[in-house]
RNA sequence: GGACCCGUGGCGGAAUUGGUAUACGCAAGGGACUUAAAAUCCCUGGCCCAAAAGGCGUGUGGGUUCGAUUCCCACCGGGUCCACCA
């Protein structure tokens, strides 16, 4: 006896069949029509080695579920699929294996495009895209060089292009050369030498996303810190906008939170001390200092400066300070230090520079000069003023040294100790101070912020080479639009090099090219640019993935953008999501984006969890405990995998594989099938439902409907479950129930509904047919259990006529002999009727 | 140290957002069918009590309320992100 649902026989029939049809194909219609369209999206996988996880699956089935809900309800579906194919791991499997990294990269696609079809999604597969295609990284280049070539207009607040901005006069007087300096300094895509963090296990500069916690994204090993000249993004100039346009989109509360703590908005003032030499007297030199809390400069007792701040340097030089000797010392200590274990150790430690004072610009008084490695050459200023009787860290730095403490700010938070300030709140100290700080030019209101300029470049071969030629006449070239895509050249060794220089450097006869400007000897650019490039745009490329003029059609872009649902790991909250916000506000600013799309590329974003191991452990192949998916298939076929996924515990929690689980889900699948073979194999038992599974059937469609909105997919798996039991006690079923029972699966199980919807006769997709709908006023059953409580106690339950009066609910309450016992002749003060529910008793 | 989140049966988890706690599924025990097994079907199932009645129960202790898993306060435990950020 057939028992079971034979997926082996059907899933695969199907699928051919969808593609076949061409089902799953977005139809790109005029802007008008956007009202439309629904443009659903997951990350694109990186494709590795390894295959599929069954954490792809969870994310896939979920944005699948809600797509093929969309299509039934009638949109325009465009849900995409696509390869981000750059990376180092693709490079060193290729290193290891002696393979291209192209070819390997071609195998792994294979590998994924099997395993992702076999679980049957609804994906635009004429939309494929993959970052590494030449057709594909054109577009990617021509983005860098349109970057290359815009600057921040402060003033309107956006980036332009660069040819509109104007030079200052004093620029143009000092010629040529010092105008394409000021250009280039200008550039929203710059070079520049700067601190870098550098993992020295994948000889790879990273970004600050790349490297939190002091620690390498990729490998998990300690970075270093190195100079060196990088290709840079102006991110910082987009700072507030990042943050402000929050407030336009739809993200998980804690998304918008990282991102808000990651861009790390602070506001205060910039402080400016006059420094004077103890010998010398006053000299030229000016720290000037950030602080978020103006209002306690009357407290600042000395000034620490971060060991690294390039004034030092010029103090050493001048003979200005004393302990030379003992501040190189320090400093190279400061050097040796990872910023691991800075923080493992944060015993203040420092060196006063002797021979150096600073004037506080409201006290008059000098006070001493440090450096400290407690003050980061990256944040603010590199420099503070100290104040230890109002600042934990400052406190701790004079205790250690013996420095002065002196209190600003009385317990209540009033200024003391602080001449004009003295009697006013905190808040308005800071309000007076910073005027007084304007007013007699020694400092003003200023924002700083965490978020440094983006690192874009790479010392790494498979990646997008950055398409910029350095002429010794010219400076830098961007390379013709013509000549575009810049190809990687093919390299006998792909290994990184100790110091720092790309792999394409030592192919000389790609690295040597005519200046395209004035056609004199030059050299291309090696490094090569991060996988976060390729990937901040692919959204948009999905809109128009064919097209060989331009990234995309603009009227293709007007009708598909935004992005209605963007699903993706919270790993990259703080990375990709935040790069491609950027990266999109910038094309947007600078026109090749219809301002019809909007500022902001995806209009709602939220984030699934992870699958652990059994047990709760997280996979990995050393614990022998990861899951894979093509084993699930094999065994239990596509539909009862992509359930299960969905029934394993609410969406955005981790959640255990358990193989038990998947067999209870097997079994609800297996019983629905049996199911319609009753009903197939006799003559159908058409006639109504009772009242009480009416009501359940159109209960169900509400809830399932719901669920799907508000991304809850363990809910409606549990009310299709309680239908079905309930159904399958029914001695008649309308044909439309039946039908409507596999409709609200069908997001669930596609392949399942499909099959056994054709049983039944018809001959058109069930994906691309009605979403059922519910009548309202069958919702409510027409009688229900009524629960009577006591001071709070459920004493009773009898089940009454929906339309019961309240008069009568209490009637009946008192009436009721488990009450009366209950109540043992006291009088009730009070009773509360819930309509529908129950009537609360008290005494 | 800061920000945010979470604690419900043996397990994964529900609970209309202040209204019957433990839906649904798993595992377990008992039964039916079978020579037997698998599959399937039926029954039981928070704790205390022999059962009923009753009492106790959503990490702990308080509070608000006719009524609290839900709201408020404190504490305990776990997680995530950030972190010498001035």
């Amino acid at each position: 006896m057939a028992s079971g649902y034979p997926f082996q026989d059907i899933e695969k029939k199907w699928q051919d069949q969808w593609e076949k049809d061409g089902i799953y194909h977005a139809k790109d219609l005029p802007a008008s029509e956007k009202g439309r369209k629904f443009f659903g999206l997951i990350e694109f996988p990186y494709p590795s080695g390894d295959g599929l996880h069954v954490g792809h699956p969870r994310s896939y089935t979920a944005i699948d579920i809600v797509t093929r809900k969309q299509r039934m309800e009638g949109k325009d579906v465009l849900y995409p699929i696509g390869w981000d194919a750059f990376g180092l791991p693709t490079e060193n499997y290729a290193i290891k294996n002696k393979v291209k990294p192209q070819d390997a990269t071609k195998k792994n696609i294979g590998n994924f495009t099997r395993q992702i079809k076999s679980i049957g999604f609804g994906f635009d597969w004429s939309r494929e895209i993959d970052t590494t295609d030449p057709k594909y990284f054109k577009w990617t280049q021509w983005m860098f060089i349109q970057f290359f070539n815009a600057y921040f207009d402060d003033v309107e607040g956006r980036a332009r292009p660069i040819s509109q901005m104007a030079i200052p006069d004093v620029v143009r007087a000092h010629g040529d050369e010092a105008v394409r300096q000021y250009v280039d300094s200008k550039r929203m895509a710059y070079k520049a030498e700067s601190t870098i963090n550098w993992c020295p296990r994948c000889k790879i500069g990273l970004a600050n996303e790349e490297a939190q916690g002091g620690v390498c994204e990729r490998c998990g090993n300690s970075v270093e810190q190195r100079k060196k000249a990088q290709w840079m993004i102006r991110i910082t100039k987009y700072a507030d906008r990042l943050i402000d346009d929050l407030s336009h989109v739809d993200y998980l509360e804690k998304i918008a939170t990282q991102q808000i703590n990651w861009i790390g908005r602070s506001e205060g003032a910039y402080v400016d001390f006059g420094i004077e030499g103890e010998t010398r007297g006053q000299l030229a030199d000016i720290v000037t200092v950030f602080t978020t809390r103006p209002d306690t400069l009357f407290g600042a007792t000395y000034l620490v400066l971060a060991p690294e701040h390039p004034l030092i340097d010029t103090w050493l030089n001048e003979k200005d300070v004393h302990n030379a000797d003992e501040i190189l010392e320090y400093r190279k200590g400061t050097k040796l230090k990872s910023d691991l274990q800075r923080q493992e150790n944060k015993e203040k430690t420092g060196v006063e520079l002797k021979g150096i004072k600073a004037k506080n610009p409201a006290t008059g008084e000098l006070i001493s000069v440090w450096a400290a490695d407690y003050v980061l050459g990256g944040y603010g200023t590199g420099a503070i003023m100290a104040v230890p009787a109002h600042d934990e860290r400052d406190m701790e730095f004079a205790k250690a040294f013996g420095l002065e403490v002196r209190t600003v700010v009385s317990e209540e938070g009033v200024a003391v100790n602080s001449g004009l300030l003295d009697g006013l709140e905190t808040k308005d100290a800071k309000v007076k101070m910073i005027e007084w700080l304007e007013q007699n030019s020694v400092g003003q209101r200023m924002k700083t912020y965490r978020l440094r300029d983006w690192v874009f470049s790479r010392q790494r071969y498979w990646g997008e080479p950055i398409p910029i030629v350095i002429c010794k006449t010219c400076g830098y070239v961007p390379v013709p639009e013509a000549q575009l895509p810049l190809e990687l050249p093919p390299v006998e060794a792909y290994e990184p090099t100790d110091t720092g220089e790309s792999p394409l450097a030592a192919v000389r006869s790609w690295v040597e090219v005519a200046c395209p400007n004035c056609g004199k000897s030059a050299e291309r650019e090696t490094d090569t640019m991060p996988n976060w490039a390729g990937s901040s745009w692919y959204f948009l490329r999905y809109c128009d993935p064919h097209n060989d003029k331009a990234f995309a059609d603009p009227e293709k872009l007007k009708f598909w953008m935004p992005v209605d649902l963007y699903n993706g790991g919270m790993e990259h909250t703080t990375l990709h999501l935040l790069y491609s916000r950027f990266w999109y506000k910038l094309l947007f600013d600078l026109n090749h984006i219809p301002r019809e799309c909007g500022n902001e590329p995806y209009r709602k974003r939220r984030s699934h969890a992870m699958i652990l191991g059994e047990g709760g452990i997280k996979m990995s192949k050393s614990k022998g405990n990861v899951i894979n998916p093509d084993d699930m298939i094999v065994q239990y076929g596509a539909d009862v995998f992509r359930m299960y996924e969905m029934f394993i515990g609410p969406y955005d929690a981790d959640a255990p594989w358990d193989t038990n689980g998947i067999e209870g889900v097997k079994r609800f699948l297996d019983k629905i099938w049996r199911l319609a073979e009753v009903l197939s194999s006799e003559p159908w038992p058409e006639g109504p439902l009772t009242p009480e599974l009416e009501t359940l059937y159109h209960q169900t469609i509400k809830k399932v409907g719901e669920d799907i909105d508000a991304m809850h997919f363990n809910t409606p798996i549990s009310a299709l479950m309680i239908l079905v039991n309930g159904l399958s006690d029914a001695k008649t079923l309308p044909r439309h129930v039946a039908e409507g029972v596999l409709k609200l699966l069908a997001p669930f199980a596609p392949h399942f509904a499909e099959e056994l919807w054709a049983k039944m006769g018809n001959t058109t997709s069930i994906h691309l047919s009605a979403w059922p709908a519910y009548d309202p006023a069958k919702l409510v059953a027409s009688t229900f259990e009524l629960v009577i409580q006591v001071n709070g106690k459920v004493r009773d339950r009898i089940t009454v006529s929906s339309d019961i009066s309240e008069e009568e609910v209490k009637e009946k309450a008192m009436t009721s002999e488990k009450v009366i016992a209950q109540l043992d002749g006291k009088i009730p003060q009070k009773i509360v009727y819930v309509k529908g529910r129950l009537v609360s008793v008290s005494t």
